[in-house]
DNA sequence: CCTACCGATCGGTAGG
DNA sequence: CCTACCGATCGGTAGG
């Protein structure tokens, strides 16, 4: 229901007529109609941080790297795709705290791409580009996936990181 | 305060205070809540599709093409900032014929690209990609420009554009 | 898990 | 443009 409606337009008592209780009895199983946004964000938030903590072999090359990270984090959004267009749509109704923790989980995770831009203009392997970006519109340029995919549709999702991976790899080699 | 809370979030009063009114004095210049959401999101909606409308030239190019719906796309995103905001993240509050005019206009603003891609292929400029997939991938990968871009800031609209322009592009091309 | 209820706030209208 | 107000609905609590 976030999702379809919104995290302001849906009510605790929608929520709860969907789970076929009255409202007053949600309070059972969560503190707040908040508490319920900040554990799917946080979830959320969570397996694509896990995936930068993976130790990954110093002899992988950018280009190798950076599609190991494509192709990561498009998995995170398709295996939670429900959770996932609530956590890119709705953040921004956490509040203080959780606001700016938040902001500082993205932000790390953006610069992990970053990273590898940089690192692969060092090495060679990319041509110059403008990295921050770049970053960025590849960080978003994969955001939208859950709108489209259908699990039971004819898009792939090691397809898609593929075809993703080549069209941005293939966009910022250095020619030659 | 579409942009920053949501369309649900906002109250009426909330809205009027920022004029230095009160609520009820808004219905003097507009019908609903709802009204506002509508005329915002049709205003960009307008935009987006009069870049459309142009007549192009049957000498360009798919290559040349794309990269002129490229910087239109930008064009209209950046001119029109906090609208786009609310087009991008609002629209779903668009109710019955509202929306489904939106999202057959959304669809066909898509198929453009769709268009271009395919020309492309055809003329040999591009190589065989997933026309879908890249289409909104490509569309998907400049939307998000407005929550980064700063009027003021070190990032100019052309320089944007040149940018994704020859990332997609060169993503694309056949290599020859 | 429920009924019953709280104060607050919502979008919007009447009437001036 | 305002004051005054409408019915509806909100998130949440008390008490069982």
């Amino acid at each position: 229901m976030f999702k379809e409606k919104g995290y302001a337009a849906t009510s605790m008592r929608g929520l709860a007529s969907e789970v076929g209780i009255e409202a007053a009895s949600l309070y059972n199983h969560i503190k707040s109609k908040h508490d319920i946004l900040q554990e799917v964000c946080f979830e959320i938030a969570g397996h694509f941080l896990m995936n930068l903590e993976e130790p990954y072999d110093q002899n992988l090359s950018a280009t190798e790297r950076l599609k190991i990270a494509i192709e990561n984090h498009l998995h995170v959004i398709i295996d939670n795709i429900d959770a996932a267009a609530v956590f890119f749509n709705e953040w921004r109704h956490l509040e203080n705290e959780q606001l700016q923790i938040f902001k500082k989980m993205r932000g790390d995770y953006e610069n992990h791409f970053l990273e590898i831009l940089k690192a692969g203009q060092k090495s060679g392997e990319f041509r110059k580009v403008n990295e921050k970006l770049i970053a960025l519109t590849l960080f978003n340029s994969m955001n939208w996936i859950y709108q489209r995919y259908q699990p039971k549709g004819k898009w792939d999702s090691k397809k898609i990181a593929n075809e993703l991976a080549e069209l941005f790899i293939t966009g910022i080699k250095n020619k030659n």
